[in-house]
DNA sequence: TTGCTCCTCACGTCACGTGAGGTGGC
DNA sequence: TTGCTCCTCACGTCACGTGAGGTGGC
């Protein structure tokens, strides 16, 4: 079975002018051609555009995609699977994307802070966690929010949002982290990390993320200092107890 | 608050690069500039831009932005509903490419026909199904799909497989659709559609879709005429009973 | 003969990237 | 004074789109 170009182009929903620039680059040589000049391609060729194809939509650049096509290439069927995986991959990415837009309705349903504001900061949020997180650590992350009820989630909120400032300004004044008002902070804190737990690896990806973004200090005012502040204060109680 | 392009750049994700794009487009001019001439944007200048990102994840090219950012332009709430409206589409979306490469893998994994060109069908039939179809009927077939179990697809599959060129062949001799030979094809087509209901609008899609696909039909060899053969023989069977 | 597909240049386009050369704030 | 961010051109790039002008098969 042989195909001219406009077959094949109609076969694979790309335009013709797309097949030849694909040739031009060196990706897909139809195998002949007639007396006249018209491209003949075969079912070999069918083989090699369903890998450019695959490549493609995995999002290499076509120039990236020529070496991959020689004689020691990967399977197709290797191929499947890892695109298999990355679709899965970009679902997932997808969901947490869902989860987030519908955070953000909500919070502006019961009239909360500016809209826009709240979704860039959560937009550039969720670009910061893509970056220091991996995929498995996204996708826990995404099961405890899920857990929870939206109550439980603004106390969570509200709570961070008041003990931060204060540890802040504890941390300002220059106090001992035993001292007894901020050792009332820090009983408020373990509550919150005894109702909320996360474990170790997170955690330890979160503080290094922090550590590694100044911008995310300045937005938070979550600074390696407070963290290491906050950290003697509820190792002080914890002691107590 | 008011924001350099390099802090508004680093907020949003974008580059610098990319905000003085936008406003030699005439998407984002900067509430004011310093003596100096650096730009000061603003709070609503944020808002502005998370409108235009919003718009950009949808799709549209940055000329037909513009005019959408204007006074009378819809609020961001309701921009936020559709935003979620559409990734939720995109997530079906999504979901349906790794149901298909899922079944690719499946059929290679048990031996079939041609990996590549089974793959290639499969596409440019998932092109031609997001052109003819709505959404909800892709959601509804993709349902029923999985709502099948692999023994039942085989079947299925085969007996199309061997009913589609009889009934071609008996329509080429120019058979009556009630003689007993097309009439036991019949019978057996019947059995089929009593075994995998489709509702009466997919259906109609459906035919729509082949009528008005000359390439399908090529590719099938389903035509208006071999449809209507096998309708006029089905009904001759179900009069019969 | 007519209409459709094919051919090869070659310039256009979209959304930026990437220096080039220079000025302003801590 | 040094280093960083900012400024304005302006050409480059990537993956094609879009004619321009001409030839071949049913």
């Amino acid at each position: 079975m042989e195909y001219t170009v406009g077959e094949l182009a109609k076969l694979s929903g790309l335009t013709v002018r797309t097949l030849h620039h694909y040739e031009q680059q060196g990706l897909l040589h139809p195998s002949g051609r007639t007396e006249a000049g018209y491209r003949q391609y075969t079912e070999r060729d069918v083989v090699v555009l369903h890998r450019i194809l695959a490549y493609r939509q995995m999002g290499l650049a076509l120039k990236d995609i020529a070496p991959l096509l020689g004689p020691d290439a990967p399977p197709l069927s290797a191929l499947l699977g890892k695109q298999i995986e990355l679709a899965e991959v970009q679902l997932a990415r997808q969901q947490r994307l869902i989860a987030m837009l519908k955070r953000v309705q909500a919070r502006v349903d019961e009239g909360g802070e500016g809209l826009a504001d709240h979704l860039l900061k959560l937009m550039s949020m969720s670009r910061l966690y893509e970056r220091w997180m991996s995929e498995e650590d996204l996708a826990k992350m995404q099961a405890m929010q899920a857990g929870l009820d939206p109550q439980m989630i603004r106390h969570l909120r509200d709570e961070v949002a008041a003990l931060v400032p204060a540890m802040q300004a504890a941390l300002a004044r220059g106090a001992d982290p035993r001292e007894p008002e901020v050792a009332a902070l820090a009983r408020r804190w373990l509550a919150l990390e005894t109702m909320f737990p996360v474990d170790d690896a997170l955690r330890d990806k979160g503080r290094a993320m922090f550590a590694g973004e100044p911008g995310l200090q300045r937005e938070t005012g979550i600074t390696p200092a407070l963290i290491q502040f906050i950290d003697a204060a509820v190792n002080a109680v914890r002691e107590a107890a």
